[in-house]
DNA sequence: CCTGCCGCCTGCGCGC
DNA sequence: TGCGCGCAGGCGGCAG
């Protein structure tokens, strides 16, 4: 369910635990972790081990270590994936830092742990669903190959909306299939999806080549908007299977308009949200606020 | 090149 | 009670 405000946060506590520090040792517990590692593990923790992370950046939805060998770390936390920290002392600040570090005792969803040279906290990998995983990608520190096919993501000083927007217009596609496209505008999943769709007041089945080029602007803008409050609320999570690295949930979720609130009423107009199937997953909308397309598109 | 479908995974909650 | 099934869903690969 991370998608990028949650995948940011998880930025952000790493940085904190990782820059400056050296890899003494990696251990992969769960050979479908590495699985995009060209050779498997044995490659993965050779050219892993000994480096020092420099810094975590971010495109879209992926993570990657900057290793002062110039090489990158990537990650991509898939549905499950969280970067926990174990093993740590835990500060004897607020009560809620108690939840700081993790046991240091094996968790049943470890896949991959990363042990530093200076004895402190390590950082684990830890996946139920195991749709993540982690890539060493030679010379990736700028931007990695393997994300070379991404596009920029809202929150990126580079971001161009008028190219976006004429991206988006371009696909002869239903709008919500665009937005999940990371190649068009990375960063958006189901969540955000719907919340600016919702926004927007645009059906996820509008063709997005019949769109005005205002229409999709304020859709694009919509989503931009939605991810960073998000982002300030510490992201969204709705279970103990979305949390950052000191394993404390955010709670954008309570903001939320559309997605999972199948059967409430709308905030706006006070309709039932509904929910339908749709690309074999949900999406969440306001039959009111957000009308089916009337045709087909038929060209 | 573009579009859209499938398979990969595990745990939880529901209905019978 | 226990079991099977639907659901959660991002993304790479691949077919057309």
């Amino acid at each position: 369910m991370p998608e990028l405000p949650e995948v940011e946060v998880v930025r952000r506590g790493l940085l904190a635990f990782t820059v400056g520090r050296r890899i003494a040792r990696v251990e992969v517990r769960h050979d479908r972790a590495v699985r995009r590692q060209p050779g498997g593990a044995g490659p993965f923790v050779a050219a892993v081990a000994d480096r020092t992370v420099l810094d975590i950046r971010r495109r879209g939805k992926y993570l990657w270590w900057v290793l002062d060998s110039g090489d990158a770390l990537v990650a991509h936390l898939g549905m499950s994936g969280q970067f926990r920290i174990t093993g740590g002392p835990a500060p004897a600040a607020d009560p809620p830092a108690a939840q700081f570090a993790q046991d240091p005792a094996d968790h049943p969803h470890l896949r991959i742990r990363f042990t530093f040279g200076d004895g402190g906290p390590a950082v684990d990998f830890q996946d139920q669903r195991t749709f993540g995983g982690m890539q060493f990608v030679p010379g990736g520190a700028e931007l990695p190959g393997p994300l070379a096919h991404i596009g920029r993501d809202p929150l990126d000083p580079q971001f161009d909306p008028d190219r976006a927007v004429a991206t988006v217009r371009s696909r002869r596609s239903d709008i919500k299939r665009v937005l999940l496209d990371q190649t068009v505008v990375s960063g958006i999943g189901n969540i955000y999806a719907d919340e600016a769709l919702w926004a927007a007041r645009l059906h996820y089945a509008r063709p997005a080549d019949r769109l005005t080029r205002p229409a999709v602007r304020r859709l694009l803008d919509a989503a931009t908007a939605v991810m960073a409050e998000a982002l300030d609320a510490g992201g969204t999570s709705f279970d103990s299977l979305y949390v950052n690295v000191n394993g404390e949930s955010g709670y954008f979720d309570r903001s939320l308009h559309a997605y999972g609130r199948g059967g409430r009423p709308c905030d706006r107009c006070g309709t039932a949200i509904r929910r339908d199937a749709f690309m074999n997953r949900s999406s969440f909308f306001c039959p009111r606020c957000q009308p089916r397309p009337r045709s087909r598109p038929s060209d």
